[in-house]
DNA sequence: AGGCGGACCGGAACCGGTTCCAGCGACCAC
DNA sequence: GTGGTCGCTGGAACCGGTTCCGGTCCGCCT
């Protein structure tokens, strides 16, 4: 009921007419749009998508693989996709998958493989090989947000550069003359170096290395799941231990960085006169932790992935056939209360 | 390409025994369904979901609606709705809508009239009648999961008891022997009194005047945002003032929690010897606050909203109509380390 | 033996749009 | 005046499935 040819009778008009007068393609002349416009109204018309997308082969839709909503990062990328997604008109269908196993191999052989989704925008999961040629063998363009380097010739990539956040935060504690700096790294850093968590390991001993501070094995870097508690504990561990502390931590995320000042002030350590701590990520509880940290903009990257996707899918009149796209996001230093010059 | 017609002719039968094999609708001879499979797996066929949901009517489609993805709850309930759904067949699209404005109307008559999806999940956001009437119109399921209450006739609704829960946390702490006892409550607890806070501040209210304890004006509720910026800013507000402080807090979210915590702390007070504070949620941080707490299970309860939905949907052999749809999800006090006796 | 029911299969209609193609006036240029 | 272009419109094919309807064929009952 109320299809487009109930529309065309109640106006007059062909079904095709009705259907350039209501999508806009191809000539209509101007008084009988607005007929058809009126009968569509009052009859409360509204297409199926389904039926469209059948001869046009565009759903309008784009499919997001995360692999977690909870955690801050993750969280306001999505905000930032669907935000920017439904401006353009498009819908965004959900996967959560995390890590391996048959439900991660379900979503891309059942649904991603089914003609649901114009393209696939995944943001902090490195697709493998067969993952990527089976949505490139549907000429569905596929966007990556976040990890890995950009391939050779892979999927468009789009991110920060891990390395050089890693970097820049260490260096802002080494010019405060911290030589005692150890880094609270995210899980799996040094054994998946192209990670997130690996290549802002990599900044830091790029950045120890530059400053002659050959960070002895010990226990120059601490391993710990990105979250608070993990923060909390490798913090607690470290901290705790007897002999010479550190004076600095350099954290693998603003949330780690939480972790550690709540394990500094149990431990009745002061942040920052005896520890300094730095993050990064910008978190939104930054600001009430006073952290010090490299601020980047995930809702901004959500934005961006966007952008590009829809431009792969030759929307927007495309001026540039695909610029920059090795220039990484932005990021910069906010210098708040947990750093301070090191301790003579 | 590789339509379900390629499929048939390899087949040597016809598209309807095509379609038939492969949906497993109708009598198909178990030779020829193997025929037909092995035919499909041969030129790697994949249905069409467009084709198939223009004729049927129905999408395999949920339509989410949320206010926030980053706060924990909803984080939670997101996960749980995206798991239980994708093991059901079922796609999740998501539409991040807070608060009103042409967004909002533009997320319900523009993408959720359209029969892109079989029925709708609103978590956390009270419809309107006008957006109810749209979507019952398009006899499109509607449930609701969390706020408000059970109305007349409404959508179905499902969530936790908000105000047993109030009253549950206040009571422990009354129990303790406190009676200098604030509520933190979330904003918009006296405005909205059938909102998520209003109803916890309700089951506050009535614990205190049950244990005669007529909760005075002056400052024994303070309303502020329900995050962890939020509760740290009223309770440094709250107890940095002169006089007599509370004895003991009961925060409207565990973030609330979290944040009135780091809050005593930073003001030399200790948790839980001078303050006791108790939470509501089960936040995946609460141990490591130590922060004593009323649980609820947000992914359970994602879990419990896909049940629903599928049963109206006709899914599932419905066993009996509709069971027990007024009987509140469990929750649960889990003491800890933040609250213990008054002092006297 | 004849009738009946049920399993199995194929032809064709149909879901609701979009788009190709042809037709038709109007207008302009030669 | 005639041919060509252009704007507008309608008829019909088509996208890729599902399902109704009817026709065989077989087994079984009476």
């Amino acid at each position: 009921m109320t299809a487009i040819a109930d529309v065309a009778r109640l106006a007059g008009v062909s079904k095709a007419t009705a259907s350039r007068a209501l999508s806009g393609r191809g000539h209509v002349a101007e008084t009988t749009r607005r007929k058809v416009e009126a009968a569509a109204a009052e009859i409360g018309y509204i297409v199926s998508p389904d039926a469209a997308s059948l001869v046009t082969g565009r759903t309008k839709n784009i499919g997001v693989v995360i692999p977690f909503v909870n955690r801050w990062f993750f969280g306001e990328v999505l905000e930032g996709l669907e935000r920017t997604l439904l401006s353009a008109g498009y819908d965004l269908t959900l996967y959560n998958v995390d890590g391996a196993g048959p439900d991660r191999d379900r979503v891309f052989e059942f649904f991603l493989a089914r003609k649901r989704v114009d393209a696939v925008i995944a943001v902090g999961v490195d697709l493998t090989e067969r993952e990527l040629a089976a949505l490139e063998r549907r000429d569905k363009p596929v966007v990556v947000l976040g990890g890995g380097e950009a391939g050779a010739l892979g999927p468009a990539r789009l991110g920060i550069d891990d390395r050089a956040v890693g970097q820049l935060a260490t260096e802002h504690l080494l010019q405060l003359g911290h030589t005692r700096l150890v880094h609270l790294a995210g899980d799996g850093a040094a054994a998946r170096p192209l990670s997130v968590q690996g290549l802002r390991r990599h900044g830091y001993l790029d950045a120890m290395s530059a400053a002659g501070l050959a960070p002895r094995g010990r226990a120059a870097i601490v391993e710990t799941e990105m979250t608070m508690p993990g923060g909390y504990g490798a913090a607690l561990q470290l901290l705790g231990q007897p002999g010479r502390r550190p004076t600095a931590v350099f954290a693998a995320s603003d949330e780690v960085a939480f972790g550690a000042i709540r394990a500094a002030e149990r431990l009745g350590i002061s942040v920052p006169h005896d520890l300094s701590i730095v993050g990064v990520d910008g978190h939104e509880y930054a600001e009430m932790f006073g952290l010090t940290t490299v601020e980047q903009s995930p809702s901004g990257q959500g934005r961006a992935a966007v952008d590009l996707v829809l431009r792969l899918l030759g929307e927007g009149a495309e001026p540039d056939p695909l610029p920059d796209s090795g220039a990484p996001l932005p990021t910069r230093l906010v210098v708040r209360t947990t750093t301070m010059r090191a301790p003579n």
